[in-house]
DNA sequence: CCTCCACTGACACGACTGTTTCAGTAATGC
DNA sequence: GCATTACTGAAACAGTCGTGTCAGTGGAGG
């Protein structure tokens, strides 16, 4: 389990590759912007790639957080919409979806089975929201993939073109 | 205008990054598992960021030949799907969305603006394909972006879970 | 008091980065 | 034949990368 300077310093990073992106982030000028030193981040994490690992661990327990906060029942997709689409949660989208794809090119690392975790997260969220009699049939499950590819490809669309209204609008 | 040398081993660095990926590519081992330099890659595309920018461009290329190719009217979503799903494709798409990933990340440099093209590139050929009296309506620029979401959030499961199976079927 | 332990600073190591310099070669146009 | 052009090879440049080494801190527990 972590020490408190650990945590502390896992926080500011997170924090940090937030605004600048995880993928091409080294511990130099992370450890200067956080106060640190890359002697103190490799003793604390071990190397890098625990580092990465810890940061990605620390961005999935906020969706997480987010998933169990929206609960289940009706309306699921709107409140993860309107959660998807609210600009405060920009920085941390724009870090999932790097660390999507990265996990796709890369499948070795740090990054592993990122994006297919997070697909599992997700479609058993939207499960647990549908009707239990149709849960568990071969509709069920076409509907919440659905449901899934229309809530990414519209924070993909609104990600890149900054169009709340016009997403916003298409999913309605 | 490229000379032939420059197409051919752009040809060569396309088909390597392919595999690859795009972002931390780099000149030496790229130079040498296509059998050229790295002064020779800098002699004819001026710099790295030259060289990935003609990467990009070429990437581009694939993406607009295929949405030319495609065609218009009727029907459309369920021919691009088909293309989009095709196994021989995940490279280029793993690819692409490397792309758009970091160009949302680092707004700058040889990346900038790939995903709000790409956006409005697939949005134009869907927008042809809508009925005349739709075509230029909140209606139909609703209906469009809605399909654009549906394709793109597809793709993204599908290239993380490799389940074509249950994606194409809920995309039906 | 003294030992242990979490943490930190300064520095160097070898590997790798994009890029430059200087040197050629081979073919083309006059 | 000669100059120009397109391309190529070898080596070096300064910089950054992750990591290791060696030396300390400061405070908490016995």
């Amino acid at each position: 389990m972590p020490s408190a300077r650990e945590t502390e310093l896992l926080e500011a990073a997170y924090r940090y590759v937030l605004t600048h992106g995880l993928a091409d982030v080294s511990l130099r000028p992370l450890a200067a912007a956080i106060g640190s030193s890359t002697r103190v981040l490799l003793y604390l994490f071990g190397s890098k790639e625990g580092l990465v690992r810890a940061l990605l661990a620390r961005a999935r327990a906020d969706e997480l957080a987010l998933l169990a906060d929206i609960g289940a029942g009706p309306g699921v997709v709107a409140r993860l919409w309107e959660w998807l689409s609210a600009p405060a949660h920009r920085p941390l989208l724009t870090l999932w979806l790097e660390a999507y794809a990265r996990s796709l090119v890369e499948p070795d690392g740090p990054w592993a089975g990122f994006a297919r975790a997070t697909v599992h997260d997700w479609l058993e969220v939207l499960r647990a929201s549908q009707p239990v009699d149709v849960r568990d049939t071969p509709a069920g499950l076409a509907a919440r993939t659905r449901e899934l590819a229309l809530l990414r490809g519209a924070l993909l669309d609104l990600l890149a073109t900054g169009d709340g209204e016009r997403v916003s609008s298409a999913l309605a």
